[in-house]
RNA sequence: GGCGAUGUAGCUCAGUCGGUCAGAGCAUGCGGCUCAUAUCCGCAGUGUCCGGGGUUCAAAUCCCUGCAUCGCCA
């Protein structure tokens, strides 16, 4: 059996993320995990490299597009080894052999009449070079150049997608796997119940010409999808190539939520047009929310990876991800609960489990694993549970059940560690005639050991390779050939290592200090002589509670009022990045006076919506009485600072 | 505005066909062990299963309705 996996390929506006670095890592883990089970297989990842927004920030960073999208390629390739993700394949839509392979495409559906040429018309702004929903204006003017758009028709090419519809809804309701979960499968079925409308492909190369030429008119470039889905042929050697034949029929998308329609309707119709197959089938995962919050560039909660891994160790962050995330739906990353999953399944159970487990057979039974008699009912159930979790797990893992997989891994390793508790190899080893029985309970450790080691290895490499290493495991890691209870063979000679995982503080948890322990009594003195706080001023709070308030200095670029609201400006603000804020400052404040002004502002604050408006943040200012009455005065500081500083 | 999902212990969540379904892990408290990374094992709790109504001998589960959150669409 062949397996194809894919991830998107990334938009190389921004750094890699934790978004991009979880992706990347399900998809390794599902490589790996088919790679062990003996299959042929292929993952790419790469990046896409097109479009207006590369220009700008191109232009922002000073650099030529390609000069930009090499450096930024480059981020995200050299991101990939510091996870442990090892792509076969990284093809960025910038390559020859995509360019080629998306003209003869184009060209092909072009000539069989499923690309016309059509007009669009729409309120296009000059400033912005875009085209404008109305719900985007602001008094029917462009809300970032306060001018009104002009409505204008402009020609582009178009696919006929709506062709292909009745048979998309056919292949998905007739192939229940291509789309999964299933929660996003009725998302598109529910979408494709109106009719589709064909999809527009081209922009003109008066408003872009960062992309790739149409080759049947090259007043156009192809615009974002006809051009990057196709990667996932292209990488694999399309059209003629022999891995495009060995790989095409089992491909396989993995793609976060936010790209689900392109890749669920546009990408197959566009196959089904090119007279190709559609992929095999796509995982939808979801989001990963940061502290409770979307990870947005905005808010600046964004999560590199490469600082995650240093901190905490790659496997650990690999380990975190795969079992918290309900595969699908969102989850919440915070580095607490990422502490907490190391000290408690990785240092405590998993790791202590192969370290007493090792010591034992170290101490016990010379270090090398023992020949065991006959099993009792406890070795028997032992056995029975390590057989059952490898079926369980395996089960799991190919639906990308990755929770449950390790769920039913750690439910072997819970029963390991009662096993030693019942058994107490120790009191065995005080009774010479009990050596049979202390050499079974030795091997059966050493056998259930070996087992983790193997289901371990698709998402936890690192670790699984230690603990292989330790137990005198030559052979490479192969679930079907190895996948079964019994083939420890005795004599092998064990090494013990240091402990696999280290135990961490709790983050902001002070350590207790080093002195003396004062008794209670002295305490309670100590907090009574204490000055109480005085009236009218709050709890007092640690330095540690101080510091996740992300105070920045911010230079407003515009403010206007917030229609039908007395108190409420909507300020646009330099942090560096550009964000909304809504600040109830009107009745203090005149819009024209705030602009070029620098304010302080909670650049971490939850972005609430005020009057159907997402403000991104607070600004700072005090309020109080004065001798002209209740009064408010916006907080600076004393001198001109860079937008985006931070307070502290 | 339309459609959909979700709402269960302090936290994160599981709960299939209506019938041992009041559950797991974490956190907390108490006890035990000493092979082990102050680890492990055992015991102990706490619940308006979002609110309200209905169907049924029986509802966390099915139906209606309200609320909250989220998503998709317009």
């Amino acid at each position: 059996m062949s397996f194809y996996i894919t991830t998107p390929i990334y938009y190389v506006n921004a750094q890699p993320h934790l978004g991009h670095a979880y992706t990347s890592i399900v998809a390794d883990v599902a490589c790996r995990f088919k790679r062990l089970c003996g299959e042929d297989v292929r993952f790419q990842t790469g990046t896409d490299e097109h479009g207006d927004k590369i220009v700008e920030a191109a232009a922002k960073a000073g650099d030529s597009p390609q000069a930009f999208t090499d450096r930024i390629s480059d981020l995200f390739r050299q991101a990939w080894p510091l996870l442990d993700v090892e792509p076969d394949t990284f093809i960025r839509t910038t390559e020859p052999r995509h360019i080629s392979t998306v003209q003869a495409i184009l060209q092909q559906v072009y000539d069989q009449g499923d690309i016309y040429l059509g007009s669009y018309s729409g309120l296009y702004c000059k400033g912005c070079e875009r085209f404008l929903t109305e719900k985007e204006l602001i008094d029917g003017n462009c809300p970032d150049h306060q001018t009104p758009p002009q409505m204008i028709s402009e020609q582009n090419y178009f696919f006929r997608m709506h062709k292909y519809q009745e048979w998309l809804i056919e292949h998905i309701n007739n192939h229940p796997e291509f789309i999964t979960p299933e929660r996003y499968r009725n998302e598109v079925l529910a979408f494709l119940a109106d009719p589709l409308e064909d999809l527009c492909i081209s922009r003109p190369t008066s408003r872009l010409t960062w992309g790739i030429p149409l080759p049947f008119d090259n007043r156009f470039v192809t615009y974002v999808w006809f051009d990057a889905l196709i990667n996932y042929l292209t990488g694999i050697g399309y059209p003629d190539g022999p891995d495009f034949a060995r790989y095409w029929q089992e491909a396989t998308h993995l793609i976060a939520k936010d790209i689900l329609k392109p890749h669920a309707i546009y990408w197959p119709t566009i196959l089904k047009a090119m007279g190709l197959t559609p992929f095999h089938c796509l995982h939808v995962h979801g989001y990963w929310n940061v502290n409770e919050t979307k990870m947005s560039k905005s808010i600046g909660n964004v999560v590199r990876p490469g600082e995650l891994v240093k901190e905490y160790g790659v496997d650990a962050v690999r380990y975190f991800l795969l079992r918290e995330m309900s595969f699908g739906l969102d989850a919440s990353f915070s580095t607490e609960s990422l502490v907490a999953r190391q000290n408690s399944d990785l240092a405590n159970d998993l790791g202590n489990l192969f370290s007493r487990a090792l010591t034992m057979l170290n101490k016990f039974a010379n270090g090398r694993v023992p020949e065991p008699a006959t099993p009792e009912a406890g070795d028997q159930e032992l056995t029975a549970a390590a057989q059952r979790m490898l079926a369980d797990y395996t089960a799991q893992m190919e639906r990308f059940s990755f929770n449950r997989a390790l769920q039913a891994v750690w439910e072997v390793i819970g029963l390991a560690n009662r096993y030693i508790v019942v058994n107490a190899p120790w009191e065995l080893a005080k009774n010479p005639d009990l050596a049979p029985r202390l050499a079974t309970v030795l091997y059966h450790l050493a056998e259930t050991l070996r087992l983790l080691s193997l289901v371990l290895q698709p998402i936890m490499p690192a670790t699984a390779a230690k603990m292989s290493a330790a137990l005198g495991i030559t052979e490479t890691p192969n679930l079907v050939s190895q996948g079964r209870w019994g083939l420890s063979r005795p004599g092998t000679l064990l090494t013990l290592g240091p402990p696999l995982f280290p135990r961490r503080d709790k983050e902001g948890e002070q350590k207790p200090p080093a002195t003396v322990k004062e008794n209670p009594a002295a305490a309670r003195a100590k907090n009574a002589a204490a000055p109480t706080p005085a009236a009218g001023t709050v709890e007092q709070i640690t330095f540690e509670d101080f510091k996740k308030i992300d105070l920045r200095v911010a230079e407003v670029v515009a403010a206007e009022r917030v229609e039908k609201s007395t108190r409420l400006l909507k300020l646009t603000v330099k942090a560096p990045e550009e964000r909304t804020i809504v600040a109830g400052i009107a009745e203090y404040y005149q819009p024209e006076e705030l602009v070029g002004r620098q304010v302080v502002i909670v650049a971490n604050l939850k972005p609430a919506k005020l009057m159907g408006i997402a403000s991104q943040g607070m600004v700072l200012a005090a309020k109080g009485k004065t001798a002209t009455g209740e009064t408010l005065v916006l907080a600076g500081v004393s001198g001109q600072m860079p937008p985006g500083s931070r307070l502290s």
